[in-house]
DNA sequence: TCTGGGGTCCTGGCTCTA
DNA sequence: TCTGTAGAGCCAGGACCC
């Protein structure tokens, strides 16, 4: 606990929507949900707009559409959030080299390790000045909360939401958190939240109130010390810049749940696979092969297996794998598959001739499926049609090609532009870049030559071009062009 | 049309070993 | 050799976070 409120915490404000509100001219001010756009699909982020409408994270699209039922629904672009994030994250390292990435729109700064600040005043000049710089580097808006520690400057920088800055003194934390819901916490969800309301605590005072002892007997020996400092608005956690990662994992939801054995095992070598690339491309190996089995009811089971040494052979993984799913019942249907591999280590006691073979095994599968994370135009496609499709390893997917909502594309006649809808056949386009007025629409053909997926464009213009700078910033207060407004094709979709 | 994906941490039961 | 015990490691599940 410090004297000055030197721990800096930034969250970009509604981070993906806002980046698409400013590489899309024609969707600033209005509501953007980004997220899964299949049957199954969820929100990631909503822009504020959209949250006027009720949408919020983990929200069910369908649900979400229902709720703003004229929102741009787009697919999350994660190669554009992971550059303007590492912009953000370079701008943090200038003012300390202790920084803690939380996600790609959340970090930790220690401030008096980078001599950034030493009191509040210089802890709100660095503050202002970073979140100006963030403005005039990405187009985008973060919200910046100055406390004592970690906890404090978290809470600090949710009530500066959105655009905002406040700093908390240190010696006030108690006076402020008393009021505040138990959900305030780090640490409390829903499950905890409900077994402390039965109790008869909802505020944090109420913690307080109840001690040390009540709280363990409540939830644990761990959990219940920590909360109690918590709600005393004692935390020591340091801002901590390098973390090893503890595992690896990927895992699929399935459009339509998964009934066939033989289909199950496929998606399970497929994942396997997935995961040891990830796995190699973090430089570990691991010891632990975890399988994940999520069933038609929505219940959950995990079975893991420990072997003698590290791997990062994907046959290893991909047998041990398999030989979990034997002792998993799947009848009735899957909805979702992962593999995961835990007790990571830098090295691994495969013989070479093993890992040669696999490395070449695992290039080959490189090479027919699309980066992770993004969702590849057959996915696309199944989300759409609500039948999974999934090309398999080696062999070309022979489906059309599909385009999601929000994805780049590039024209030869006309340029970088945006999927707005597709379907039928057809792939309405908006013409715009991020410095550019509100574009125009135009649709073609799904399967028109002219038409190609495309890396997304910086959301500042870069320098040299002559174009007048983008009216950005503020999750979206560009004006909207009136011809363009007209010239809208509504979000197609086949049914 | 309910409920993603990639993580971390904790707890409790079980087994093995000293 | 038998018994009790403590600790470590493994395993499964739950809760939480972004």
């Amino acid at each position: 606990m410090r004297t000055a409120p030197t721990i800096l915490h930034l969250d970009m404000d509604a981070f993906f929507a806002a980046a698409e509100q400013a590489a899309k001219p024609s969707l600033r001010g209005k509501p953007v949900i980004v997220g899964g756009l299949g049957p199954r699909g969820v929100v990631a982020t909503a822009s504020y707009e959209a949250r006027r409408f009720g949408v919020h994270s983990a929200m069910p699209m369908a649900q979400a559409r229902r709720l703003a039922p004229n929102a741009a629904c787009l697919v999350p672009r994660f190669s554009l959030y992971r550059s303007v994030s590492e912009q953000v994250m370079e701008l943090l390292g200038r003012l300390s080299p202790l920084v803690e990435p939380l996600s790609l729109d959340e970090a930790f700064v220690d401030l008096e390790a980078g001599g950034a600040a030493h009191d509040a005043p210089s802890a709100r000049a660095t503050g202002e000045r970073l979140r100006a710089d963030i403005r005039a580097v990405t187009g985008l808006t973060g919200s910046v909360g100055l406390a004592g520690s970690k906890m404090i400057a978290k809470i600090a920088s949710e009530q500066a939401k959105p655009d905002g800055l406040v700093l908390i003194d240190p010696g006030t934390e108690r006076h402020l958190l008393g009021p505040l819901p138990v959900r305030t916490l780090p640490g409390v969800g829903p499950a905890t939240g409900e077994h402390l309301r039965r109790a008869g605590m909802t505020t944090v005072a109420d913690l307080a109130e109840a001690g040390e002892d009540e709280l363990v007997r409540l939830l644990g020996r761990a959990h219940g010390a920590s909360l109690f400092r918590m709600a005393l608005g004692h935390d020591d956690r340091p801002v901590v810049a390098e973390r090893d990662a503890k595992s690896v994992s990927v895992e699929d939801t399935f459009d339509v749940d998964l009934h066939d054995r033989v289909r199950v095992r496929l998606e399970v070598d497929r994942l396997a696979e997935r995961c040891v690339r990830r796995l190699r491309g973090s430089g570990h190996s691991g010891r632990t092969i975890v399988l994940k089995v999520r069933r038609y009811d929505f219940s959950t089971l995990t079975r893991s297996e420990t072997l003698r040494g590290p791997t990062d052979d994907p046959a290893v993984v991909r047998e041990a794998a398999g030989r979990l799913l034997e002792s998993v019942d799947t009848t009735g249907g899957v909805r979702l598959l992962g593999v995961g591999v835990t007790g990571l280590a830098d090295y691994t006691q495969e013989d070479l001739f093993a890992q040669a073979a696999a490395e070449a095994e695992a290039e080959a599968a490189a090479e027919t499926e699309s980066e992770e994370g993004a969702p590849t135009m057959a996915e696309g496609a199944a989300s759409e049609t609500g039948e999974p499709h999934r090309p398999e390893p080696g062999r070309p997917d022979p489906a059309e090609r599909r385009w999601a909502a929000g994805q780049d594309v590039r024209h030869a006649m006309y340029g970088p532009g945006w999927v707005q809808g597709s379907g039928v056949g057809r792939v309405t386009v908006r013409f715009e870049e991020p410095w550019s007025a509100p574009g125009r629409v135009r649709t073609f053909r799904v399967d028109d030559e002219d038409l190609e997926a495309a890396e997304p464009l910086p959301l500042v213009r870069p320098a040299g071009r002559t174009e007048p700078p983008p009216a950005m910033g503020g999750g979206g207060s560009g004006q909207m062009d009136p011809a363009a407004i007209a010239e809208t094709v509504p979000d197609r979709r086949p049914g």
